[in-house]
RNA sequence: GGGCCUGUAGCUCAGUUGGUUAGAGCGCACGCCUGAUAAGCGUGAGGUCACAAGUUCGACUCUUGUCAGGCCCA
């Protein structure tokens, strides 16, 4: 069995046929089951995690088109952002965005334009490789005018209804490319650097001798210092030390006490008292500021963990930007852009921020001035540039901003009607994310993305946010051309005339955060609302029933769907999302280029077929850190796909040898083993179907992982002799409507998730018998089951058989002796009802036993020993429990019996009835028995002379079916046999001379004197030769 | 530094509202079968449920803390 090479014939077939196109067209009028792809990037390489996504995203539509749902399948891409840009500078070797303008930004765009679809074949061959049904060649793509126009119609939405500002934002700025960072690209860059860290005295302004104690780890932030802030809730200490008084939090007294010195408190009162109160700037170059400053402002964000309690504040800061605009401080940035310290830094002037000497010179003049209380050596993690290595400063910048705040209460009313897989991102990572909304910063100073469609008056500043191309035309007061393109530095050359003034509109130079691309693509990928059609499509194709991309879009996709759904729809625009872990290596690691454990998805599924690839990601709950490694898929096969082809090919070969054929009545469920594989089909459909109305791809596979191991172990392996028999009875007509009845249901229940052998299966099984058929099984329904095929209690007899199969052989096990060796009988105890008599033959056939037997009265085979059953015990009994349960664990053998027969005794003053003991068995000695649970299995194991005999036969028969299967002959020839052995064994053979006739398809057996060419065997002490002739 | 998640057998993972002896697959050992054969099946040995305290008659499960790992954010 090859299964990639099926998976090709497969995919050639589904070409051939449309398949992919035919489930939906097949579907039209059908009701919808909706989903969206979120557009991944392709100017990067597919991965082995994009798979998982791909298999678990392909998962629910296929199931629900067999439920008879259309599910249209729309690919998109993602084609806009900074990964873009990133790759573009770095091939053409520009360095900052000075690089970009001289390069030229229309060559820059263009170059970007070329790089966004370099993997999308990769990606499309990828998704078509794993079996995913999506339309690929229907596409949307962020960078299409269409797609652009859609950005500015949900931007005019936002800006009539006032939810679009200006402001500015603390960004990441490397000095040296010139260029503000993501949060992305800052993350990689972090470094842990050893800084000196000062203790500051900032003096008092009404008091003299008094300082306020202000620790920082970047001393040049000093230079720009506007305000200090303490905890209002802590409690600070004023010290006396000398003549100075030092103030600082209580809490950190203790940490510091090396560095102030003999000290006295002198005074101690909570931060929030200090609320006001001025204090003189360190330098005189400081002092002459607009606005008020340099007081102490009261927030709860300081803490006393380290340093001294109290914080000083300069433009450089997230938390410090944010204090210094509420408490309408002055901007003052006296390190530029370009990393240099300002003309109003004195004797600092010119000098570079990231200067460690810097630092130093500060320090020392500070020291000098008695400003200083201390200095220490701190290792801290800083952001670095992660292309030129060099330290990032935060940046005031300018940005435009969604006022997502003013709807977070809608946003967060709207996350109550998402499901979340797993449950709880809802309230936790994804609710506490909500809960701490900021406006969202949805512009960017770069090039490639769709512009923002803001223009503003040179004159007058009267700004204009524009709805559509059409609009643009109507201002400027001439169309835009069909194939004028949209982006930078195209559209920055359109300036309108101002409604107001009359002078010349600009447009704001940003462009849009990719993102935001992503939040409207419920919109945006029928170009909603201009496009033809697509007000249709949009409310037939709104909201989604499901989505699925990995964790990390909690802050990214997630977000900016329902930040932008809640905006326009005041809802969310998915119902159920399944989060998924990302995929690590063999040890753990996280799969990345550099390290190159980079696993290729093509190369995966050419190696073990992609169902197997696909099976491994469903067994396991997907959010779950998940190791890949190629031994499960290994498993998977071995476990699954094999013995599934193999159940199958069963079928087939057996079906071909007696030239059945499905036809109609069919007599399903004569004998035991068909209804109960029946019922078991029946669970099967049950539990697959709840767990994929749960989500849970990983319940539905192990129940079908289980259905194949019954199906194979027990139903096809106890029921093989039902299709050997040469004459055409009644049984095995049934035997081959039932497993061809069970092997077709169980292809369907199976096809969505393993879409390849399953489609195989289907063509062979179904189509092959009845051209009328489906032209694949992805086209076909899912079976409609039938509950009253469900025999619970049948299961439950079929459990208990096994169990006692279970145990009879772990005791032969023990006892080594094989089960070719017939034995006279096993005892059972403790099951409920004695087992109807065609379990009972299973079970005698099995374990090849002569006879089974009930026992009521166990006592012969043990005794008992009895325990507290705690969970009825427990809350009757409270405290008094443990006295109670030693008592019974004391209780005798007589007694319990006693117990049992009485039903009810006092047991340590508590009157305890039989049912709150749990009984246990220990098996008397001189038996052969072990128990398990409740049920106890006794095996008799006195071989006679006849048992031996036959014992001999079954061996004899062995071995002629080795040298058959060695001589490669079919399993319907027949043949003759010749034997010379010793006596014994030649005895034995008489005795069942017919069985063994028609066990190996003999028409005789001769006894010889030699027999040179025979093969040698040996039993026990008996040796001889065979020899098998075809006929 | 903050938030969320994870920690169960050598490995990969299950474990339902707290309740009898914590399960499965792989690997390992032993055996079986061979008329489904890149085979298959059975049995067995492996666990102080990361650690500690608390709540409770009773904790893998609930609470708190510690340690380790992951993700996101700073």
């Amino acid at each position: 069995m090859n299964f990639p090479e099926l998976d090709h014939l497969v995919m050639k077939l589904w070409e051939e046929r449309n398949i992919r196109n035919r489930t939906v067209s097949e579907r039209e009028g059908c009701p919808d089951y909706i989903t969206y792809d979120g557009p991944p990037g392709t100017n990067g390489k597919p991965h082995i995690g994009h798979m998982m996504q791909s298999a678990l995203k392909d998962l629910w539509p296929r199931y629900y088109t067999m439920k008879g749902c259309r599910v249209l399948r729309k690919a998109g891409w993602d084609t806009h952002g900074l990964p873009i840009e990133l790759t573009a500078e770095k091939e053409l070797g520009l360095k900052s965005k000075h690089d970009i303008l001289t390069y030229g930004v229309n060559k820059y765009i263009d170059y970007c334009r070329k790089t966004v679809f370099r993997y999308k074949d990769a990606w499309t061959q990828a998704i078509k490789r794993i079996g995913r049904f999506l339309d690929t060649d229907d596409f949307y793509a962020t960078l299409t005018r269409e797609y652009i126009q859609t950005d500015w119609w949900v931007l005019k939405q936002a800006w009539d209804k006032g939810l679009l500002y200006q402001g500015h934002k603390i960004m990441p700025f490397c000095a040296r490319c010139g260029t503000s960072l993501s949060a992305h690209e800052t993350a990689q860059g972090y470094q842990d650097v050893t800084d000196i860290s000062l203790y500051v005295k900032f003096p008092l302004k009404d008091t003299e001798n008094t300082y306020f104690i202000a620790w920082t780890t970047t001393a040049w932030t000093l230079l720009s210092n506007v305000a200090l802030a303490v905890n209002p809730k802590l409690s600070y200490v004023t010290l006396a030390v000398g003549s100075d008084r030092l103030i600082l939090a209580e809490d950190r007294l203790s940490a510091l006490k090396e560095m102030i010195g003999d000290y006295k408190i002198i005074d101690r009162k909570p931060g929030g008292e200090f609320a006001g109160v001025h204090y003189r700037p360190l330098w005189d170059f400081q002092d002459n500021l607009d606005q008020d400053a340099h007081f102490v402002i009261a927030d709860e964000y300081v803490t006393a963990e380290d340093g001294s309690g109290v914080v000083h504040l300069a433009l450089y800061g997230e938390d410090d930007f944010r204090l210094i605009q509420a408490n309408s401080l002055p901007l003052v940035r006296n390190v530029d852009r370009e990393g240099l310290c300002g003309p109003k830094t004195g004797k600092f002037s010119g000098r570079y921020f990231a200067d460690e000497n810097l630092d130093v010179d500060i320090l020392k003049d500070l020291a000098a001035g008695g400003l200083l209380l201390g200095k220490e050596k701190i290792t801290h993690s800083y952001p670095f540039c992660y292309r030129c290595d060099e330290r990032l400063l935060y940046y005031a910048t300018s940005s435009w901003f969604l006022r997502t705040s003013s709807f977070k209460d809608r946003m967060l009313a709207a996350n109550e009607d998402i499901n979340w897989y797993p449950a709880h991102i809802k309230h936790g990572r994804f609710g506490n994310w909500l809960e701490n909304n900021v406006d969202w910063a949805i512009s960017r100073s770069r090039y490639w993305g769709s512009p923002l469609p803001i223009w503003t008056c040179g004159q007058c500043g009267h700004q204009e946010c524009v709805g559509s191309v059409r609009e643009l035309g109507e201002l400027r007061g001439e169309p835009i051309a069909d194939d004028f393109d949209l982006h930078k530095p195209y559209i920055d050359e359109l300036t309108l005339p101002c409604k107001e003034c009359g002078g010349e509109m600009v447009r704001e130079p940003e462009v849009l955060d990719s993102w935001f691309n992503a939040g409207i693509m419920p919109w945006g990928q029928w170009g909603y609302p201009a496009a033809p059609g697509s007000r249709e499509l949009f409310e037939n194709q709104y909201p989604s029933d499901f989505i699925c991309e990995a964790i990390d879009q909690t802050r990214g996709w997630f977000y900016t769907l329902l930040a932008i759904s809640t905006m326009l729809t005041d809802r969310s625009s998915f119902r159920n999302v399944i989060c998924t872990s990302l995929i690590s290596d063999e040890s753990g690691r996280k799969m990345s280029k550099s390290r190159g454990n980079v696993i290729d998805p093509i190369m995966i599924c050419e190696k073990y077929g992609a169902d197997a690839v696909r099976l491994n990601f469903y067994s396991v709950n997907p959010w779950v850190a998940k190791r890949f490694s190629e031994d499960e898929l290994v498993e998977g096969l071995k476990q699954v796909l094999i013995p599934y082809w193999n159940a199958y090919s069963f079928f087939v070969t057996y079906a071909r040898v007696d030239n059945w054929k499905p036809h109609d009545g069919d007599a399903l469920a004569g004998h035991t083993l068909d209804r109960w594989i029946l019922s078991r089909l029946e669970w099967l459909r049950e539990t697959v179907e709840t767990s994929m109305n749960n989500y849970d791809a990983a319940s539905a596979t192990g129940a079908i992982v289980t259905f194949i191991d019954e199906l194979t172990n027990w139903y096809i392996r106890r029921s093989r002799r039902r299709f050997w028999k040469s004459e055409d009875d009644q049984d095995k007509a049934v035997a081959y409507d039932t497993l061809y009845r069970v092997l077709c249901d169980l292809n369907r229940l199976s096809a969505p998730f393993l879409p390849f052998v399953t489609e195989t299966v289907f063509q062979n099984l179904e189509r092959a018998y009845n051209p009328e058929r489906e032209d694949s099984v992805h086209l076909a329904a899912w079976p409609a089951g039938d509950p009253e095929l469900r025999d619970e209690h049948l299961e439950e007899a079929m459990r208990e058989v096994r169990d006692i199969v279970s145990i009879a052989r772990s005791l032969r096990n023990e006892g080594n002796i094989r089960v070719r060796q017939p034995l006279p009988e096993i005892i059972v105890c403790g099951i409920p009802e004695k087992l109807s008599d065609e379990l009972e033959s299973l079970v005698l056939d099995e374990l090849n036993v002569k006879r089974l037997q009930y026992r009521d009265d166990e006592s012969e085979l043990f005794s008992y020993r009895a325990k507290a059953d705690f969970k009825r015990l427990g809350p009757r009994l409270g405290g008094k429990l443990k006295e109670t349960a030693a008592a019974i664990a004391d209780l005798n053998d007589d007694a319990i019996q006693q117990l049992i027969q009485t039903g009810e005794m006092e047991i340590a003053g508590v009157k305890v009835s039989r049912d709150d003991l749990i009984l246990e068995r220990v098996p008397r000695e001189g038996y052969w028995v072990r128990s398990e649970a409740n049920l106890t299995v006794a095996v008799d194991n006195r071989i006679d002379e006849q048992l031996r005999r036959e014992w001999l036969a079954r061996e004899f028969v062995h071995h002629v079916q080795n040298l058959r299967k060695e001589a490669d002959l079919e399993v319907t020839q027949r043949i003759v046999i010749e034997f010379n052995g010793g006596e014994e064994m030649r005895d034995a053979v008489t005795a069942h001379l017919e069985y063994i006739k028609v066990e190996t398809l003999a028409n005789s057996l001769e006894f010889v004197t030699d027999l040179p060419a025979g093969k040698s065997i040996k039993v026990a002490d008996q040796t001889g030769k065979i020899l098998v002739n075809s006929v």
